[in-house]
DNA sequence: GCGGCAGCAGACGGAACTGTCTGTAGAATT
DNA sequence: AATTCTACAGACAGTTCCGTCTGCTGCCGC
């Protein structure tokens, strides 16, 4: 697995990085198989070695985003302090820079999920996201001593969700603002 | 414009009846047009004499889905009493409703846009139509006396909107609970 | 009775997309 | 040096989908 390398990193990285830039961009069903490949300067055999379906490359690409959201809702958490319910209000601080950050187009899973057959893998992987960042705002929810914290998890979640819903259409800060005041009442009043 | 009438309705309804269903269920990117006319029983230069363009079809569609859900919004407050600060929460009903009702597939607007290109006229027509509800609810909010009935109203549709988004996964009723306890909680913080 | 209108039925062209296949080049291993 | 692996380049078939176009039918008002 080591040395071959073409110009910029391995041909599946190349791939995988467009991918991620385009789908993300114009949602997976907008972007030819083609299109990946002439933007990536790959060959097609290449590109169907790594991924033989396009789903699997549309996989793929979830998983990154997996990584990158989740690293960012717990670097924002982790900025936040030691207290965990200070850090159940600065993981929205991840929200407000998804808003400012250019090309910003909401939630990449809801966005796929939107264009995926119902009981397919995509809607699998995406209830997957979205469960394992619920279990982890639920154990800082148990830890900051709420009486309810798989309903104060949800509530949280939900804020979060209705925050990158909202920016398919515009990454208003507005509403990153709003979310976090939001969270700060809730959380507030289930640790009263 | 009278009589004509072919079994059930006119060409024109059957046609968007049709589309209103099979574009929910699946997405309007996931439709053909072959497939609305197969399924409504009407000429291919009859969708297209009504319908020059698909795109029209599809703004035609989210016209319904408008009217269906802001409708269920304001009947769901108006159930809910008097007091406009009982309606803030009890318009949350509405997506209770929703979440339990077959079919659901969560927001029909978030799942359209996240299909279509950045700049077009289905994005128009969203913000067009959250502007809208966002206005009412702001209206509520001040009737209720809110200190700031704009940010209220932006906290209350973002969890509406988180509410929606979610539904794309799965109809849990759950979330419809969440979401109507985070809203009595901040109408009652913001009234305070 | 007749012209126009609304609609049905289906063929057609052109484009886009997915996935397969053939052939070639360069680097690493043996 | 020969083989093998990875990758490039591009043709190709098969499907799907949008939008147009040509006939044909039945109902209305004039």
């Amino acid at each position: 697995m080591p040395a071959h390398r073409t110009p910029a990193g391995s041909a599946r990285d190349r791939i995988l990085e467009t991918a991620f830039r385009l789908f993300y961009a114009h949602g997976p069903r907008g972007v030819g198989v083609d299109t990946v490949i002439a933007e990536s300067g790959v060959a097609k055999a290449t590109l169907y070695k790594h991924f033989p379906r396009k789903d699997d490359l549309v996989l793929a690409y979830l998983d990154r985003v997996d990584q990158a959201w989740f690293g960012a809702l717990r670097a924002a958490a982790r900025d936040a302090g030691d207290e965990p319910r200070d850090q159940l209000v600065g993981m929205f601080d991840a929200l407000a820079s998804a808003c400012r950050r250019d090309g910003y187009h909401g939630c990449a899973f809801i966005n796929t999920a939107a264009e995926s057959p119902a009981g397919g893998p995509v809607h699998a992987r995406t209830v997957e996201h979205k469960t394992v960042v619920r279990a982890w705002v639920t154990e800082l929810a148990r830890q900051a001593g709420a009486a309810d914290p798989e309903l104060l998890a949800r509530q949280l979640t939900l804020l979060l969700d209705g925050g990158l819903a909202g920016g398919v259409l515009d990454g208003d800060p507005v509403i990153a603002d709003a979310a976090r005041r939001s969270a700060r009442t809730l959380v507030d009043a289930a640790l009263r």
